[in-house]
DNA sequence: ACATCTGGTAAGTCATGACTTACGGTAAGC
DNA sequence: GCTTACCGTAAGTCATGACTTACCAGATGT
Protein backbone atom coordinates (compact mmCIF):
# COMPACT_ATOMS: atom_id res chain seq x y z
CA UNK A 1 0.00 0.00 0.00
CA UNK A 2 3.37 2.47 0.34
CA UNK A 3 2.89 3.16 -3.22
CA UNK A 4 0.32 5.30 -2.45
CA UNK A 5 2.75 7.50 0.13
CA UNK A 6 5.07 7.96 -3.16
CA UNK A 7 2.31 8.73 -5.58
CA UNK A 8 0.97 11.51 -3.31
CA UNK A 9 4.63 12.26 -2.51
CA UNK A 10 5.35 12.99 -6.16
CA UNK A 11 2.16 14.98 -6.96
CA UNK A 12 3.82 18.03 -4.92
CA UNK A 13 5.50 19.97 -8.19
CA UNK A 14 7.62 21.74 -5.19
CA UNK A 15 8.57 18.34 -4.03
CA UNK A 16 9.11 16.76 -7.31
CA UNK A 17 11.93 19.39 -7.83
CA UNK A 18 13.73 18.22 -4.52
CA UNK A 19 13.49 15.10 -5.90
CA UNK A 20 14.83 15.52 -9.30
CA UNK A 21 17.79 17.26 -7.73
CA UNK A 22 18.49 14.48 -5.29
CA UNK A 23 18.94 12.56 -8.83
CA UNK A 24 22.01 14.40 -9.42
CA UNK A 25 23.37 13.07 -5.92
CA UNK A 26 23.09 13.11 -2.47
CA UNK A 27 22.63 16.92 -0.64
CA UNK A 28 22.08 18.74 2.20
CA UNK A 29 18.84 20.25 3.17
CA UNK A 30 20.78 23.99 3.04
CA UNK A 31 22.26 23.47 -0.66
CA UNK A 32 18.50 21.83 -1.62
CA UNK A 33 16.48 25.20 -0.31
CA UNK A 34 19.46 27.75 -1.93
CA UNK A 35 17.66 26.60 -5.65
CA UNK A 36 14.12 26.66 -4.99
CA UNK A 37 11.62 29.60 -4.78
CA UNK A 38 10.94 28.12 -0.93
CA UNK A 39 11.99 28.20 2.83
CA UNK A 40 14.48 25.86 4.10
CA UNK A 41 11.95 24.91 6.80
CA UNK A 42 9.72 24.32 3.65
CA UNK A 43 12.51 22.02 1.91
CA UNK A 44 12.77 20.40 5.18
CA UNK A 45 8.83 19.21 5.46
CA UNK A 46 8.92 17.83 1.76
CA UNK A 47 11.99 15.63 2.53
CA UNK A 48 10.03 14.48 5.76
CA UNK A 49 7.44 13.78 3.47
CA UNK A 50 9.82 11.90 0.61
CA UNK A 51 10.92 9.97 3.42
CA UNK A 52 8.21 8.10 5.18
CA UNK A 53 7.36 7.88 1.70
CA UNK A 54 10.46 5.65 1.26
CA UNK A 55 11.55 8.03 -1.44
CA UNK A 56 14.42 9.27 0.53
CA UNK A 57 17.10 8.58 3.29
CA UNK A 58 18.84 10.02 5.66
CA UNK A 59 22.35 10.33 6.80
CA UNK A 60 23.29 12.30 9.91
CA UNK A 61 27.22 13.51 9.37
CA UNK A 62 27.71 15.87 11.73
CA UNK A 63 25.83 18.96 12.12
CA UNK A 64 24.56 18.36 8.69
CA UNK A 65 22.04 15.80 7.18
CA UNK A 66 22.59 14.64 3.82
CA UNK A 67 19.18 13.20 1.75
CA UNK A 68 19.87 11.28 -0.78
CA UNK A 69 17.10 8.83 -3.00
CA UNK A 70 16.72 5.41 -1.77
CA UNK A 71 15.64 3.09 -4.84
CA UNK A 72 13.06 0.89 -2.12
CA UNK A 73 9.66 3.67 -2.87
CA UNK A 74 10.81 3.96 -6.78
CA UNK A 75 11.00 0.22 -6.69
CA UNK A 76 7.92 -0.23 -5.13
CA UNK A 77 6.06 2.43 -7.39
CA UNK A 78 7.54 0.97 -10.19
CA UNK A 79 6.38 -2.52 -9.78
CA UNK A 80 3.12 -1.08 -8.95
CA UNK A 81 2.95 0.68 -12.07
CA UNK A 82 4.20 -2.46 -14.02
CA UNK A 83 1.92 -4.66 -12.96
CA UNK A 84 -1.11 -2.03 -13.62
CA UNK A 85 -0.17 -1.66 -17.05
CA UNK A 86 0.09 -5.66 -17.85
CA UNK A 87 -3.38 -5.76 -16.38
CA UNK A 88 -4.78 -2.78 -18.14
CA UNK A 89 -3.03 -3.66 -21.34
CA UNK A 90 -4.39 -7.35 -21.30
CA UNK A 91 -8.02 -6.56 -20.44
CA UNK A 92 -7.73 -3.34 -23.32
CA UNK A 93 -7.15 -6.23 -25.64
CA UNK A 94 -9.77 -8.83 -24.60
CA UNK A 95 -11.75 -5.83 -25.28
CA UNK A 96 -11.03 -5.41 -28.19
CA UNK A 97 -11.30 -9.05 -29.05
CA UNK A 98 -14.83 -8.58 -27.96
CA UNK A 99 -15.10 -5.61 -30.07
CA UNK A 100 -14.00 -7.20 -33.49
CA UNK A 101 -16.40 -10.06 -32.87
CA UNK A 102 -19.11 -8.25 -31.94
CA UNK A 103 -19.01 -7.12 -35.83
CA UNK B 1 5.02 17.53 -18.72
CA UNK B 2 2.23 14.99 -18.66
CA UNK B 3 3.37 12.72 -16.36
CA UNK B 4 2.90 15.74 -13.85
CA UNK B 5 -1.38 15.41 -14.25
CA UNK B 6 -1.16 11.67 -14.16
CA UNK B 7 0.91 11.62 -10.79
CA UNK B 8 -1.61 14.01 -8.89
CA UNK B 9 -4.77 12.48 -10.62
CA UNK B 10 -3.62 8.89 -8.97
CA UNK B 11 -2.27 10.78 -5.75
CA UNK B 12 -6.29 10.71 -4.83
CA UNK B 13 -7.54 8.03 -3.03
CA UNK B 14 -10.96 7.82 -4.47
CA UNK B 15 -9.53 8.24 -7.83
CA UNK B 16 -7.46 5.51 -7.89
CA UNK B 17 -10.12 3.20 -6.82
CA UNK B 18 -12.46 4.66 -9.70
CA UNK B 19 -9.11 3.62 -12.17
CA UNK B 20 -8.45 0.20 -10.71
CA UNK B 21 -12.51 -0.51 -11.09
CA UNK B 22 -11.71 0.13 -14.51
CA UNK B 23 -8.89 -1.85 -15.34
CA UNK B 24 -11.70 -4.60 -14.66
CA UNK B 25 -13.35 -3.33 -18.28
CA UNK B 26 -15.54 -0.03 -19.33
CA UNK B 27 -18.02 1.28 -17.21
CA UNK B 28 -20.58 3.95 -17.31
CA UNK B 29 -20.69 6.92 -14.63
CA UNK B 30 -23.55 5.21 -12.78
CA UNK B 31 -22.08 1.46 -12.11
CA UNK B 32 -18.89 2.93 -10.93
CA UNK B 33 -20.40 5.30 -8.39
CA UNK B 34 -22.70 2.64 -6.82
CA UNK B 35 -19.40 1.20 -5.40
CA UNK B 36 -17.72 3.98 -4.11
CA UNK B 37 -19.09 5.45 -0.77
CA UNK B 38 -19.12 8.88 -2.57
CA UNK B 39 -22.34 10.49 -4.51
CA UNK B 40 -22.52 10.23 -8.73
CA UNK B 41 -21.42 13.93 -9.18
CA UNK B 42 -18.61 13.64 -7.08
CA UNK B 43 -17.23 10.42 -9.76
CA UNK B 44 -17.76 12.66 -12.37
CA UNK B 45 -15.48 15.25 -11.55
CA UNK B 46 -12.69 12.58 -10.82
CA UNK B 47 -13.42 11.27 -14.04
CA UNK B 48 -13.08 14.64 -15.22
CA UNK B 49 -9.82 14.82 -14.11
CA UNK B 50 -8.42 11.46 -14.65
CA UNK B 51 -9.79 12.26 -18.41
CA UNK B 52 -7.84 15.54 -19.10
CA UNK B 53 -4.54 13.47 -17.21
CA UNK B 54 -5.02 11.36 -20.40
CA UNK B 55 -5.47 7.99 -17.83
CA UNK B 56 -8.92 7.37 -19.21
CA UNK B 57 -11.16 7.97 -22.22
CA UNK B 58 -14.64 8.36 -22.86
CA UNK B 59 -17.30 7.32 -25.32
CA UNK B 60 -20.70 8.37 -25.31
CA UNK B 61 -23.23 5.86 -26.16
CA UNK B 62 -27.05 6.85 -26.41
CA UNK B 63 -27.75 8.41 -22.87
CA UNK B 64 -24.65 6.96 -21.41
CA UNK B 65 -21.15 8.14 -21.24
CA UNK B 66 -18.99 4.70 -21.24
CA UNK B 67 -15.19 4.94 -19.64
CA UNK B 68 -12.32 3.49 -20.23
CA UNK B 69 -8.62 3.31 -19.17
CA UNK B 70 -6.45 5.16 -21.86
CA UNK B 71 -2.80 3.47 -22.40
CA UNK B 72 -2.03 6.69 -23.46
CA UNK B 73 -1.35 8.36 -19.72
CA UNK B 74 -0.27 5.26 -18.10
CA UNK B 75 2.70 5.31 -20.90
CA UNK B 76 3.65 8.45 -20.35
CA UNK B 77 3.96 7.92 -16.54
CA UNK B 78 6.01 4.93 -17.04
CA UNK B 79 8.35 6.51 -19.53
CA UNK B 80 8.80 8.68 -17.09
CA UNK B 81 8.90 6.60 -14.47
CA UNK B 82 11.71 4.19 -15.75
CA UNK B 83 13.85 7.14 -17.08
CA UNK B 84 13.82 8.42 -13.65
CA UNK B 85 14.84 4.79 -12.14
CA UNK B 86 17.57 4.74 -14.75
CA UNK B 87 19.14 8.04 -14.01
CA UNK B 88 19.12 7.64 -10.06
CA UNK B 89 20.49 4.23 -10.38
CA UNK B 90 23.30 5.36 -12.29
CA UNK B 91 23.84 7.94 -9.79
CA UNK B 92 23.43 5.44 -7.18
CA UNK B 93 25.83 2.76 -8.48
CA UNK B 94 28.26 5.95 -8.99
CA UNK B 95 28.43 7.09 -5.44
CA UNK B 96 28.65 3.33 -4.31
CA UNK B 97 31.94 3.67 -5.76
CA UNK B 98 33.22 6.90 -5.02
CA UNK B 99 32.05 5.47 -1.29
CA UNK B 100 34.50 2.28 -1.46
CA UNK B 101 37.29 4.05 -3.58
CA UNK B 102 37.44 6.41 -0.12
CA UNK B 103 38.12 3.56 2.12
C1' DA C 1 32.38 30.08 26.83
C1' DC C 2 30.55 32.15 22.78
C1' DA C 3 29.22 32.97 18.26
C1' DT C 4 28.00 30.57 14.15
C1' DC C 5 26.26 27.18 11.15
C1' DT C 6 23.49 23.35 10.77
C1' DG C 7 18.46 21.95 10.43
C1' DG C 8 14.06 20.14 12.62
C1' DT C 9 9.59 21.58 15.00
C1' DA C 10 5.56 24.70 16.37
C1' DA C 11 1.94 27.65 15.24
C1' DG C 12 -0.66 30.17 12.31
C1' DT C 13 -2.30 31.72 7.47
C1' DC C 14 -4.22 30.83 3.13
C1' DA C 15 -5.35 28.46 -1.13
C1' DT C 16 -6.74 24.33 -3.14
C1' DG C 17 -9.57 20.55 -3.94
C1' DA C 18 -12.77 16.81 -2.53
C1' DC C 19 -17.19 16.57 -1.32
C1' DT C 20 -22.30 17.89 -1.04
C1' DT C 21 -27.13 19.36 -2.96
C1' DA C 22 -29.55 21.56 -6.63
C1' DC C 23 -30.21 22.15 -11.24
C1' DG C 24 -30.33 21.59 -16.45
C1' DG C 25 -30.03 19.02 -20.56
C1' DT C 26 -30.16 14.99 -23.71
C1' DA C 27 -31.66 10.17 -24.90
C1' DA C 28 -34.84 6.19 -24.26
C1' DG C 29 -39.56 4.11 -23.01
C1' DC C 30 -44.40 4.43 -22.83
C1' DG D 1 -45.39 14.85 -25.48
C1' DC D 2 -44.31 13.31 -20.85
C1' DT D 3 -41.95 10.82 -17.73
C1' DT D 4 -37.94 8.47 -16.43
C1' DA D 5 -33.04 7.19 -16.69
C1' DC D 6 -28.49 8.99 -17.50
C1' DC D 7 -25.01 12.38 -16.45
C1' DG D 8 -22.45 16.89 -16.49
C1' DT D 9 -22.11 21.59 -14.28
C1' DA D 10 -22.81 25.29 -10.66
C1' DA D 11 -22.35 26.88 -6.16
C1' DG D 12 -21.20 26.44 -1.63
C1' DT D 13 -18.94 23.98 2.54
C1' DC D 14 -15.13 22.09 4.83
C1' DA D 15 -10.76 19.76 5.56
C1' DT D 16 -6.21 19.27 4.13
C1' DG D 17 -1.72 20.65 3.16
C1' DA D 18 1.82 23.91 1.37
C1' DC D 19 3.74 27.81 2.92
C1' DT D 20 5.43 31.44 6.31
C1' DT D 21 8.02 33.30 10.72
C1' DA D 22 9.67 32.26 15.20
C1' DC D 23 11.92 29.31 17.98
C1' DC D 24 15.04 25.64 19.79
C1' DA D 25 18.78 22.15 19.79
C1' DG D 26 23.18 20.00 18.46
C1' DA D 27 27.80 20.36 16.18
C1' DT D 28 31.86 23.38 14.74
C1' DG D 29 35.29 26.87 15.21
C1' DT D 30 37.69 30.55 17.66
Amino acid sequence: MTYANSLAALADPTRRKIFERLKRGPSPVGVLAEGLPVSRPAVSQHLKVLKEAGLVSEEQEGARRIYRIDPEGLGQLRRWLDGFWDDALGNFKAEAEKGTKKK
